[in-house]
DNA sequence: GCTTGCTATGGAATCCATTTCATACTTTAC
DNA sequence: GTAAAGTATGAAATGGATTCCATAGCAAGC
């Protein structure tokens, strides 16, 4: 394959002309662009990009760390990363970790071998300490809020919003409610589970420990959810469910045993999904499409400023009252 | 930062012996590896991978285009060929194209400009004749039938698998079945609508022409299409919907209309999806997830091969029974 | 004792583009 | 008329690895 030093000698001219007319360059003579073009084309000459990366030290890609795509959530921040990715000209490059540090810490890696320009985490099962040392190799961009740390945020405020959904059901006159959550241990699990059980104390709420069920992340488990539900002594009047797909399930395993929703169960879910509005169940919004743009602007612009500040950047939420509640 | 050259001159030793030592060759003395060790240690030294990429001829690295993420469909083919290219120690560089063939072609230039190994194309809107082309600069596979090109291909056939589901709901005694499609001119749905038409023609069965929607792409879409039927004056018996959740929007809808399925009407899906399972609702399981992991498993091959020949894959299909039929 | 063959090592070429620096010719400005 | 600014061009250094080739010591084989 031709390379850039057969262009400038079959056009006659020096290489560094020839890298002028492929980077438009002004100081090039009409003449001399001309007969370089004209080489280029016949030649069929492209580049090699890995020589470009090479001698500029950028790569135009960022990687993303998530644990896995096939998952309403994680996708559609994905989709708001590809979308501002792609108005940059940027190019994505996918890391599913499955959760394993050693496959998010490759990751990490890649920056420091200068595969890539920066990196998006969505979700990690890393401590915040291990990302902080890879800041010296490149710019960081978490999904996750991680406090104050020498890397960029784009987060929700899980503790708040998680409120606000419970304040809602106590609105409504709920003064039982359930709690379906994912991953137990997850970073932001952990933060609603403070804002339910603090919630419950503040406003002496009835409480039940089977109330709090875990690992609910397909329909299914929702499905499985109801199926406890039905068998509990003491049923809650409402629950709160992180993902209106595994809302969806509950609902519908409910209905199929009998139960009005929401009059014999209130059911509020998370994420505002689809399904979610197919089944007008009532939902807390917390834009995620727009923390995968938001994440992508902020890596986008580390990138190109020459002393990056970290960024903490708090996103909103809002309630959709549909009428599952 | 360090180069193999301060490694060199630190330890003691030539740049080759360095290159040597990160790569493992066994010609290296005890006392020398170890002085390089300790002084890549030291100078927490790693190497410039687009250096590497550039001498190598290889980035490690494949492409996958595809429309969107956020859609079940390509989220599982995604999934397996993400879980094979950890196996294989590869990187994957997402592209959501929107089908836009420009932002496709321009995945397939970054082949030619030898930033990526291969290219796995899930789904497109180009012309075979131009992914051929590309071929000349490194392995392609496409997940879709594209007859027996230059380039490989792991795919469904769509024609025998939308007849076997005509057949079994024939089998079951259904004599006027409607159709629920994705996008219109898709490559896929094209075959399927021929498929359609024939069995309708072979076998005599009934057939209206609003029988046929298109543009069924979300739960929403088909709780729509579900409106529509309620409103025709010929109603099918039964529906066959490609995509589950497209299938449960229809369903869901049907039945808060009152209608009992598959009493009033029978449903079958396609893609075998977790909402689909959730509502037992019988389908297509065409294999989606084993689709993406042949698929990286042919580009690694070819990666690696020296004269590659393209393989063209059929993937099987099952029906499973449940209870929308 | 001499030929092979293996281990160990380094020099130099190679991959391919960008960019700095040096040079020289034109304009423009005062 | 001369200094300053702008245009046009190329040589050479640079980025940072891998690998071919040459050399040499040493053990085994006959």
């Amino acid at each position: 394959m031709a390379n850039i030093k057969e262009i400038a000698r079959m056009a006659g001219v020096s290489v560094t002309t020839v890298s002028r007319v492929l980077n438009n360059h002004p100081y090039v003579s009409k003449d001399k662009r001309a007969a370089v073009l004209q080489t280029i084309e016949q030649l069929n000459y492209t580049r090699n990009m890995n020589a470009v990366h090479l001698i500029t030290g950028r790569t135009g890609a960022v990687a993303v760390i998530l644990p896995y795509i096939h998952a309403f959530y994680f996708s559609i921040i994905m989709n708001g990363l590809a979308h501002e990715a792609l108005l940059s000209q940027y190019r994505l490059i996918l890391c599913q970790s499955n959760y394993l540090e050693e496959e998010e810490i490759k990751v990490l890696e890649m920056l420091r071998h200068k595969e890539i320009d920066g990196v998006v985490i969505v979700s990690t099962a890393l401590k915040p300490d291990i990302i902080e040392e890879y800041t010296a190799y490149g710019p960081v961009v978490t999904c996750q809020d991680s406090g104050e740390r020498r890397y960029s945020s784009v987060y929700i405020e899980h503790y708040a919003a998680f409120r606000e959904g419970l304040e809602y059901l106590t609105g409504k006159g709920y003064r039982s409610i359930g709690y379906c959550e994912g991953r137990s241990n997850g970073s932001s699990a952990v933060i609603r589970q403070a804002a339910y059980r603090e919630f419950i104390a503040e406003h002496k709420l009835a409480f039940e420990e089977e109330w709090m069920i875990y690992d609910c992340t397909t329909e299914e488990d929702g499905a499985a959810a109801a199926q406890s539900l039905l068998k509990m002594p003491q049923r809650p009047e409402a629950m709160i469910i992180t993902g209106d797909h595994v809302a969806a399930g509950l609902i519908i395993e409910a209905r199929r045993a009998g139960l009005s929703i929401p009059g014999d169960l209130a059911v509020m879910g998370f994420d505002n999904q689809p399904i979610g509005r197919l089944l007008q169940i009532t939902t807390m919004d917390n834009h995620l499409y727009e923390m995968g743009a938001a994440a992508f602007r902020i890596i986008h612009e580390q990138i190109h400023s020459e002393r990056p500040e970290p960024v903490y950047r708090k996103l909103d939420y809002r309630i959709i009252e549909r009428s599952t509640v």
